[in-house]
DNA sequence: ACCTTTGGCAGTGTCG
DNA sequence: CGACACTGCCAA
């Protein structure tokens, strides 16, 4: 059976879904709370009033509890299944899956699949005069909606005039025209428009048949999940919101009347319908977006690949994870730990990948980049590391823990790797047997890119201790087997090729110097024919499914440091670069999204110099000159100067000893004066002063056009870049430029821009 | 419903 | 002044 959404209320599950005419149908079915236990344990473990069925399943007793009753005296719900459980594991009893939901079990157990959902893209206006806060408790009235399908088609409404009975009936309107659709897809939906629409519907009792038959997916949380392995500069992380979104991506923004002024339109019988119009349309950016990105297609694809429902519940690698080996374990007769919900859990931190620090200054020529393919889950497939495989006795050992571990039998997360890795290869191969382009190609290719997502996210589900897959040995012997690897490629390479130098390394990838083109594709196919067949085979392994594959090579390289450079292509993947493919930038400010627009500018006028191959540095000089007294004389615009600091928890958690971090200052003055301050929310400022500690700093939004050039030059923009000039010239002095601040300490006539060569 | 990981760089502020 | 904690963001 397929669903396009289901929900639970208590024992009982309602089930949309399309029938075989795409005719849209409700299946109710019940459900009990179901935990497992070994089948060692005695019957008479279960006589017991809470346990309302039992019954043997393979190695384990299914059993089945009454929901729970309410405990007067404590004044809270007793969860039976969750109380029955929690005894049994202080009894020394293993349960198994005692936490998973109604409504998850019967997904499960009746192995059902996901529909695709009818999407539509909605976005409304709110009552201006109502602070942010208050306005997602309910407290605004919507002023206007709009709607939009995957085709642009749209409606939209607005309220008639500002009383209840208006906007009772816009909302009517809405929840009308929603009807015809399963998926809702917001902006931030999570966070307002889901809120504030739950809450008015609540409080003017507007009637809905069931409330909870929507599928709710935020656009801004799909947005920043996948775009995190797609961003190419810091510009694009600076802002996620739609206005900016929108620009980066479509080249035009909102339309957007200020959102603080929504309520003055509304009153304004002329400005009424523009209100509207901009809702539409900025409505119609989200379609856009997704045209372009495809971001809610892969999710999707993902939903479908792991059985969870498209929402924005399941962008979490927990939660799509959890549900795949559920429904394999399902499949194979194989149950999974229970998982109750704990408030503190031990620190558990293991050691990671191997980082080697850059070995060479200057500009590097001809650097030749290995890199493994897909490391963790290939060695966790190679060296059977699964829960379940673990055993003292076991002939396969982890060199990086010295684990021992079944390699006669494939553990469960091996499994479902495998598996992964099989239906990979399969839609591979379903891509280049069809026409590049066409519709079955990208739906086919979207597929891979599903399964490779869902494999790469074990590891980091096995290695969270909020996972019911968390094992540290484990997750421990994928990263020590993979440093052990990446160290064994580097001794092979020293004796392979005598000539090389490995100057770079971080956690699957060796940057190589000191061969050609040809030796480095030999060596690479020697680790792959004989270095790992050597190892895994020497390590006890049964499978094999380390590869190594020539990446690429730089006709140039730079290095600020670890995970810091920038290098121009020599080939990438055999193909040879174009002369003006872009050059590849790693980790440097220009990628940044916390930085200075100036600063990235500057960055990118230097990277811009080293792919046209200007190797000497006057040319680079010329350049800084210009740049610096740009930025200590001319007039400068508030957005090149601004920082942008994300708050990244409850401000309430940060550390209360001195002073906080002044964005984090900012932001508490913002959420007094009502702006939502969430963790991700972005803060804008400009220093007015950095020569004082703390330094002095205003909300971006109070800018008067007085701040810091100083400041600006000396620790924003100028550190950044010296560091990748010193980098490319080490020899060169670039001191001159270090200091902006008139002091008397600096004297102009010392400096000299050809001056010595510094040591 | 209730959290993917560690390694590394760099700026800010505090403390001695 | 240097060491150190805190913070954010990026590489993998």
């Amino acid at each position: 059976m397929k669903i396009v959404r289901a929900w639970q209320t208590k024992n009982t599950i309602s089930a949309l879904y399309f029938d075989d005419k795409g005719t849209l149908r409700l299946k109710m079915a019940t459900g009990k709370p179901v935990a497992f236990f070994d089948d060692v344990v005695p019957k008479d473990r279960f006589l017991d009033q809470r346990v309302v069925g039992l019954e043997k399943t393979g190695r384990y007793w299914r059993a089945t509890f009454s929901s729970g009753h309410w405990d007067k005296g404590r004044r809270e719900f007793v969860d039976h299944r969750e109380q029955f459980c929690r005894e049994m594991v202080s009894q020394g009893f293993a349960t198994y899956e005692g936490d998973v939901s109604v409504l998850k079990r019967w997904m499960i157990d009746n192995n059902i699949q996901i529909q695709r959902p009818r999407r539509v893209y909605l976005d409304i206006e709110t009552d201006s005069r109502v602070p942010f806060v208050d306005a997602i408790a309910g407290h605004a009235r919507v002023l206007c909606w709009a709607l939009v399908g995957p085709s642009g088609e749209h409606v939209s409404g607005v309220l008639k005039e500002d009383s209840d009975e208006a906007e009772y009936q816009l909302l009517e309107s809405l929840v009308h025209h929603l009807e015809e659709y399963d998926q809702i897809v917001g902006w931030n939906s999570d966070m307002f428009d889901k809120p504030v629409i739950l809450a008015r519907i609540d409080h003017l009792k507007v009637p809905v048949k069931d409330i909870r038959r929507w599928l709710w997916l935020d656009q801004l949380q799909a947005y920043k999940r996948y775009n995190i392995s797609s961003a190419e500069s810091g510009e694009d992380k600076v802002s996620f919101k739609l206005d900016h979104v929108a620009t980066m991506l479509l080249g035009e923004g909102k339309h957007d009347v200020d959102a603080s002024q929504s309520y003055r339109y509304w009153q304004d019988p002329t400005l009424r319908s523009t209100l509207v119009k901009y809702c539409v349309q900025d409505t119609d950016l989200l379609r856009r977006i997704e045209e372009k990105t495809g971001y809610l297609e892969l999710h999707q694809t993902v939903c479908e690949a792991c059985g969870v429902q498209p929402d924005s519940a399941s962008l979490k690698p927990t939660v799509f994870v959890d549900m795949f080996m559920l429904r394999l374990g399902q499949a194979n007769g194989i149950r999974f730990p229970t998982k109750f919900y704990a408030d503190e859990l031990e620190s558990t931190k293991y050691t990671g990948a191997f980082v080697m620090q850059p070995t060479e200054t200057g500009i590097i020529e001809n650097v030749h980049v290995c890199d493994f393919a897909s490391l963790y889950p290939s060695v966790m497939i190679a060296w059977n590391l699964s829960p379940d495989a673990k055993s003292p006795t076991g002939t396969c050992t982890s060199p990086g823990t010295g684990l021992r571990t079944d390699a006669t039998k494939p553990g469960v997360i091996c499994t479902a790797l495998q598996a992964l890795l099989d239906l990979r290869a399969h839609w591979n191969n379903v891509r280049a047997s069809v026409a590049p382009g066409t519709p079955e190609s990208k739906d086919a290719e979207r597929r891979t890119n599903a399964y490779k997502m869902v494999a790469n996210s074990f590891y980091g589900v096995v290695g969270t201790p909020y996972s019911r897959y968390y094992d540290r040995d484990v997750v421990e012997s994928t990263t020590l087997n993979g440093q052990w690897l990446l160290k064994q490629t580097v001794l092979f390479a020293r004796q392979v090729m005598p000539a090389s130098k490995t100057i770079y390394g971080d956690t699957d990838s060796l940057f190589v110097t000191g061969v050609s083109v040809e030796e480095f594709d030999a060596f690479v196919k020697r680790c792959n024919d004989e270095l790992y067949p050597r190892l895994t085979a020497e390590a006890g392994c049964s499978i094999n499914k380390i590869k190594l594959a020539y990446e690429k090579a730089f006709s140039r390289l730079v290095f600020t440091a670890a995970k810091r450079y920038v290098g121009k292509y020599l080939h990438y993947k055999g193909k040879p670069a174009r002369p003006d493919s872009k050059p590849e930038i790693k980790g440097l400010e220009i990628k940044r999204g916390d930085t200075s627009r100036l600063a990235r500018k500057l960055q990118g006028d230097i990277i811009q110099l080293f792919g046209d191959g200007h190797s000497q540095a006057d040319k680079y000089v010329e350049l800084v000159k210009t740049f610096r007294d740009h930025v200590l004389t001319d007039e400068l615009p508030l957005e090149v100067i601004q920082i942008t600091k994300g708050i990244s928890r409850p401000l309430e958690e940060y550390k209360s000893s001195g002073n906080a971090p002044v964005h984090v200052q900012i932001a508490r003055s913002q959420l007094a004066k009502g702006l939502q301050i969430t963790a991700g929310t972005k803060i804008n400022y400009v220093v007015i002063d950095g020569s004082c500690s703390p330094l002095v700093a205003i909300d971006a939004a109070e800018f008067t056009g007085e701040f810091d050039r100083h400041y600006l030059w000396e620790t924003m923009v100028w550190p950044p870049n010296l560091r990748l000039l010193a980098a490319m010239f080490p020899r060169f002095d670039w001191n001159y430029f270090d200091h902006s601040r008139p002091s008397k300490k600096w004297n102009p006539s010392q400096g000299d821009l050809f001056g010595p060569i510094a040591k």
